[in-house]
RNA sequence: UGGGGGAUCGUCUAGUGGUAGGACUACGGACUCUGACUCCGUCAACCAAGGUUCGAAUCCUUGUCCCCCAGCCA
C-alpha cells in the first residue's frame, strides 16, 4: 500500500526539491486576507500547504495578507485562527502579518526606484488603464516613466509622509508596457490609502500591492514552495521578476493547483458576501454556507473535511465536485462514532390499545448495532407513541415494508404491533393509529426472534422532548451557481426547512455540535449558537442514503 | 484576433511507451430489529484526426473545446 500512495504533482516536485538537496526543509505558507470567511476552497489550501510541510518535517507560516486597509477585519482574523485549528493543523509560532514587513517592503521598493526599475507615476487610475492597453494591443509608456531616480525618490517619501491625496500617486515597476502579460506591464507597487490599518494603525497612507507584498513576504519567511491556485499562474512571472531584483538565499518557487469547487455551492467571497448582508442566510455561519465555520456549525467533522479534500486531489483540471462525495465522507466519518437515537420528525401518534395505560417500561437498546462496546441506553415504552408519518401508509405500493392498516411492524428495541383501526378526520388525514402489541416480542426476549418485514422508529409521547430541528438542503437549485447571471434566480428556496420534533427523552444532556444518528433519518447535532436548554435546536448534518426514495419512485411510477 | 493554463467513466482521480486502475454516484444482489452499515457483482472513460512505434492515454503534428488575465483587489 505504501508504495501506491498516490502523489499529486506538487508533492512530486516537493519530493524532488528535498532528494536533490535544493531545499533542505519545506516552508510553506497559508495566506488568507482577513476580509471573510474561510470556505471549502481554502480547505484544500489549508490541508495542502500544512500537509506537505508537516509531511515532510517543515514548517508552515499561517499569514494575513492585511495589505488593503478597509476590506479587513479583526473579526475575520479570528475566525480564520479558529478555522485552521478547528480543521487540526498548527502554525506554532509563525503567526505572521504581511503588516509585519511593511518596512522591509518599503526598503525594497526604494531599492527599485534607485535602481530606476520603479517610478512615480501621477497619472489617474482611469489614464493608467487606457495607457495599458488591452489584451491584444501593446500599451503605451506613461509620460511619468521618464522621471529621474532623484525626482522618484522624493515623489516616493512624500508619498510615505502623506503629502498627497488617494489616487494622486502611484508607485509602479518598469517592466515592460507591451509586455504580452499584461501583469508585466508596469504593475502598481504602491497606492496611497489614507486609511487606518487593523495593526498599524496610522503608521502608514501607503500600501503594497498584493504581487509586491506577497513575494516579498515569501522570500522573508524562506517559504520553499508558495502554493496558490491557477488564476495566479500569470503573475508568476511578475513574482520571479521581483525575486530576480531580491536574489533572496533561498528563493521560493510558486506553484499553482486547481481550485476546488462544490456543485450547487458559490465560493466568491463577494457572492458569499452578499448571501450574508442580504440576510438570505443567518450570517457566515449559516450551516447551509460553504464556510469552515457553518460547515463546523453544521456539525462536518474536520476529519471528514481532511478526507474530502484528499480525496479531490491535487491537480490543474477544473474541478467542479458532486455534493455526494463530500456528503459520503461526512457519513463515513460518522457512521461509526456518532451514537444512535431515535426521533421522529414529522409525529404521527400510535395509541397501544392492548397496552396498560400508565404503565412505563424503560427498554434497553443499543448505541450502535456494529459496536456493541459503545453500550446501552434505556428508552421509555408506554402506551402513546410518536411514529414518523411517512411510516403508515393506508394504501401502500408493493414493498412497502411500514405500518399499513392490518399490517405488522416492529417497533425498534420494541415490541411487533399492528394497526387495527386508522382514525382520519374530516379531510382525510390520518390523526391517529389504534394499534396492538405483541406482548412476547420485546426486543431480545420470549419469541422475539418472530420476523416482520419492517421496522421503525418511535418515541413515547408522555416522555418526548420537543425540538426544534432544521433540515437543510444545497443552497442553490443549479450545479453552478457561479455561472448564473444572477445567484438569487437559482436560490433553493427549499435550502432550510424546520420541524417541531419529538426526541427520545435522553437526548436532554447531548452537548451542542455532539453529533448522533437519528435513526433511519440521519445525523444530527445540537446547534452551538441557538439551541438552548429550554428550546431544543438541531441541525440534520446530512442523511441518510436513502434507497427507499428510490424504490418508492419505481413502484408509483409502475402502478400508474 | 495577445498571453497563460487545462482536456481519462456521470463526478474526482491514477497512469510517466507494455492488460486503462481506484473512489464517489448509478444499477443488480446478499444480509439486516436502521430500506442504514457491511459484503458481492454490473454498467461506465483516454477531446478529434493524422503520424512515429512490434506496441501510444503517454512521444510528434494539426485541430477542437473549456478556464484565467486589461483593480490604485487578493
Amino acid at each position: 500500500m505504501s508504495d501506491t500512495i498516490p502523489r499529486d504533482f506538487i508533492r512530486q516536485i516537493i519530493h524532488d526539491d528535498l532528494e536533490s538537496g535544493k531545499h533542505p526543509e519545506i516552508v510553506t505558507r497559508f495566506p488568507p486576507e482577513p476580509n471573510g470567511y474561510l470556505h471549502i476552497g481554502h480547505v484544500m489550501s489549508i490541508c495542502l500547504n500544512f500537509g506537505v510541510a508537516s509531511e515532510t518535517g517543515g514548517r508552515t507560516y499561517l499569514r494575513f495578507d492585511d495589505t488593503n486597509p478597509g476590506k479587513e477585519d479583526e473579526e475575520f482574523v479570528h475566525a480564520i485562527k479558529e478555522d485552521v485549528s478547528w480543521l487540526g493543523f498548527n502554525w506554532g509560532d509563525r503567526l505572521t502579518h504581511a503588516s509585519d514587513y511593511f518596512e522591509r517592503i518599503h526598503d525594497v521598493a526604494v531599492s527599485l526606484i534607485e535602481a530606476d526599475l520603479a517610478y512615480v507615476d501621477s497619472l489617474s487610475a482611469d489614464e493608467i488603464r487606457t495607457y495599458r492597453g488591452t489584451l491584444t494591443e501593446p500599451g503605451r509608456n506613461s509620460p511619468f516613466r521618464i522621471r529621474s531616480v532623484e525626482e522618484n525618490l522624493d515623489l516616493f517619501r512624500r508619498m510615505r509622509a502623506g503629502e498627497f491625496a488617494n489616487g494622486e500617486h502611484v508607485l509602479r515597476a518598469k517592466i515592460d508596457m507591451a509586455a504580452p502579460n499584461i501583469n508585466l506591464r508596469d504593475p502598481a507597487l504602491y497606492r496611497i490609502r489614507h486609511e487606518l490599518h487593523q495593526i498599524t494603525g496610522d503608521a502608514w497612507c501607503i500600501y503594497p500591492m498584493y504581487d509586491f507584498a506577497h513575494t516579498l513576504s515569501d522570500a522573508f519567511e524562506g517559504i520553499t514552495h508558495s502554493l496558490c491556485t491557477l488564476e495566479f499562474e500569470d503573475h508568476r512571472p511578475l513574482y520571479d521578476w521581483i525575486l530576480d531584483r531580491l536574489q533572496p538565499p533561498e528563493r521560493p518557487r510558486q506553484i499553482e493547483f486547481s481550485r476546488l469547487n462544490l456543485a450547487y455551492t458559490l465560493t466568491s467571497k463577494r457572492k458569499l458576501n452578499e448571501l450574508v448582508n442580504e440576510g438570505i442566510v443567518s450570517g457566515w455561519t449559516d450551516p447551509r454556507m460553504p464556510t469552515i465555520a457553518g460547515m463546523r456549525r453544521r456539525g462536518y467533522p474536520a476529519a471528514a473535511l481532511r478526507d474530502f479534500v484528499s480525496r479531490a486531489g491535487v491537480t490543474k483540471k477544473d474541478k467542479l465536485i458532486e455534493m455526494g462525495m463530500l456528503e459520503n465522507c461526512v457519513r463515513e466519518s460518522l457512521g461509526d462514532t456518532a451514537p444512535r437515537r431515535m426521533a421522529v420528525l414529522d409525529p404521527l401518534k400510535v395509541v397501544i390499545s392492548n397496552y396498560p395505560g400508565g404503565q412505563v417500561e424503560m427498554l434497553p437498546a443499543m448505541n450502535h448495532p456494529n459496536q456493541p462496546e459503545m453500550g446501552m441506553r434505556e428508552v421509555p415504552f408506554s402506551s402513546e407513541l410518536w411514529i414518523e408519518r411517512d411510516d403508515f401508509m393506508i394504501d401502500p405500493p408493493r414493498k412497502f415494508f411500514r405500518l399499513k392498516p392490518g399490517g405488522e411492524v416492529r417497533l425498534r428495541s420494541a415490541y411487533i404491533i399492528r394497526c387495527d383501526e386508522v382514525i382520519q378526520d374530516a379531510s382525510g388525514r390520518v390523526t391517529e393509529l389504534r394499534c396492538s402489541y405483541d406482548a412476547d416480542t420485546r426486543s431480545g426476549t420470549g419469541s422475539s426472534d418472530r420476523k416482520v418485514k419492517g421496522t421503525i422508529h418511535w418515541v413515547s409521547a408522555a416522555h418526548a422532548l420537543d425540538a426544534s430541528v432544521r433540515l437543510y438542503d444545497r443552497l442553490f437549485s443549479v450545479a453552478n451557481p457561479n455561472k448564473a447571471q444572477d445567484f438569487h434566480e437559482v436560490l433553493n428556496p427549499a435550502s432550510l426547512e424546520t420541524r417541531a420534533a419529538k426526541l427520545e427523552p435522553g437526548l436532554a444532556g447531548l452537548a451542542a455540535g455532539e453529533a448522533v444518528q437519528f435513526e433511519r433519518l440521519g445525523y444530527f447535532c445540537p446547534d452551538p449558537s441557538d439551541d438552548k436548554a429550554d428550546a431544543r435546536v438541531f441541525n440534520r448534518i446530512v442523511t441518510l442514503r436513502d434507497s427507499w426514495a428510490k424504490i418508492e419512485q419505481q413502484a408509483l411510477q409502475s402502478e400508474t
